[in-house]
DNA sequence: AAAATAACTAAACGATTGTTTAGTTTAGAA
DNA sequence: TTCTAAACTAAACAATCGTTTAGTTATTTT
C-alpha cells in the first residue's frame, strides 16, 4: 500500500454539490471546484474521473440529503396534508442557507432538458416518476376522489412542485408560502 | 458612402433570439451565433458591439414579438378571463415551433438571478412589474374582491405564471393546459 | 476613372475551458 | 531500511471562449 488520501470523498462532494446547486453544471468550472472542494484537479480526477463524474456524485449526495423529507412524505398517513407538508419541507431547505438555489434536481432537469445525456436523464426520470407515484398514493387516501380526478390532480401538483422549485430561486419565502396555500385550496 | 450591409439587423437578431431562447445566454457561443445569424463575427461586433449587446437586442426583439399578446391582455374587459387567456396565449408560443423553450424573459430571469448585470435586471424588473400591474388591474374588475385578496391572488398568479414558463420547457401541452385550468378554479 | 470608406474574410488574440502528465512526497510492505 | 505504489504539486495540454485586427472586396462620391 501507499499514501493515504488527505480528504474524505463524501466531504468534498458535499461542497461540490453546493457549488453545482448554486451555479448549475455548465457555469461551474473545474477551477471553482478545486477551490470549493479544497483539493486540486489531480485529486478530483483520480476520485471522480471527470467533471461529469463529480456532478453525478453530487446528484447522489443531494438525493441522500433530501431522503429524510421523502421518507417523512412516504410514511405520512394524512393524504393531501402530507403532500402539502412535503411542499413546505422542500422549499424550506432553499431558505436555510445561502449557498443553494431552488432544487438541484429541478435545476438539473431544466439545464439538461435539451441535452441527450442518458445518465442524467435517467436520474431525473426516476426522481420524477417516484414523486408522481407518491403523490398519487397520497391522493388515493381520499375515497371521494375518482381515478380521473386523482391523475389530473397529480399532474397539477407535479407541475406546481416543478414551478415552485423554479420560482424559489427568485421569489421570497412569503410569496412561496402564499403560493402553496392557494395551490392546496382546490385539492 | 461605401458598401451596403448584406444583412438586415432585425432579421439576424430574430435568429439570434431563437438561439438564446433555446440555449440560454451562457450556453450560446459566438460560434453558434455566427452560424445561426448567417454572418461572421466581424459583422456581429460591428452591429451589436458584443455578445451582451446581441443578447439585449434579442430581448427587445422577444418583447416586440409578444407585444400583441400583452396588448390583447391589456385591452381585455373580462377580468379573470383575460388573465386566463393571457396564460394560454403565453404558453401557446412555446408549442408553435421547436426552436424555443419556455419564455425567454423567464429563462433569463432565472439564469441571471445570481448575476449583478444591471441592464438585464432592469429589463426583467420592468417586465415583471408591468405584468403584476396588469394582473391587479384585471382582478380589480371583480368588485367582490377586497384589496387584500387581490394582492394575494396577484402574487399567486405571478408565481404560477413564472412556474408555468419554467415547466413549459419540459412538460407536455396537455399537462400545461390542465395546470392552467386548475390554477383558475379558485380565482 | 479615381479616391474614399464601409462591409466583408479570415486569422489571430489572450483567457479560460476540461483534462492529462511529469515529477515529488509520503506511507505501508518487504 | 529499502522498495513500491498511491497521493500529492504544478505545469502543460489541446480546444474553445469572447474579442480584435490586418487585409480584401465592393459601393458611393468626386
Amino acid at each position: 500500500m501507499a499514501r493515504k488520501k488527505q480528504y474524505k470523498e463524501d466531504e468534498v462532494i458535499d461542497k461540490a454539490m453546493h457549488l453545482f446547486w448554486r451555479n448549475g453544471y455548465e457555469n461551474t468550472s473545474m477551477q471553482m471546484l478545486e477551490k470549493e472542494m479544497g483539493i486540486n484537479k489531480f485529486s478530483i480526477y483520480s476520485s471522480f474521473g471527470s467533471k461529469h463524474g463529480v456532478f453525478l456524485e453530487s446528484l447522489k449526495c443531494y438525493k441522500k440529503n433530501i431522503k429524510s423529507i421523502f421518507d417523512t412524505f412516504k410514511n405520512g398517513t394524512e393524504g393531501v396534508a402530507d403532500i402539502k407538508k412535503f411542499f413546505y419541507d422542500s422549499v424550506a431547505i432553499t431558505f436555510q442557507g445561502k449557498n443553494q438555489k431552488g432544487c438541484l434536481v429541478t435545476n438539473t432537469y431544466n439545464e439538461f432538458s435539451e441535452s441527450d445525456d442518458q445518465l442524467i436523464k435517467e436520474q431525473m426520470g426516476s426522481f420524477m416518476d417516484n414523486l408522481k407515484e407518491l403523490i398519487i398514493e397520497k391522493l388515493k387516501m381520499d375515497p371521494s376522489k375518482d381515478e380521473d380526478t386523482i391523475l389530473k390532480q397529480a399532474n397539477f401538483l407535479l407541475l406546481a412542485k416543478h414551478g415552485l422549485a423554479a420560482a424559489s430561486r427568485v421569489n421570497s419565502q412569503k410569496e412561496i408560502e402564499d403560493y402553496i396555500e392557494m395551490t392546496f385550496q382546490n385539492i
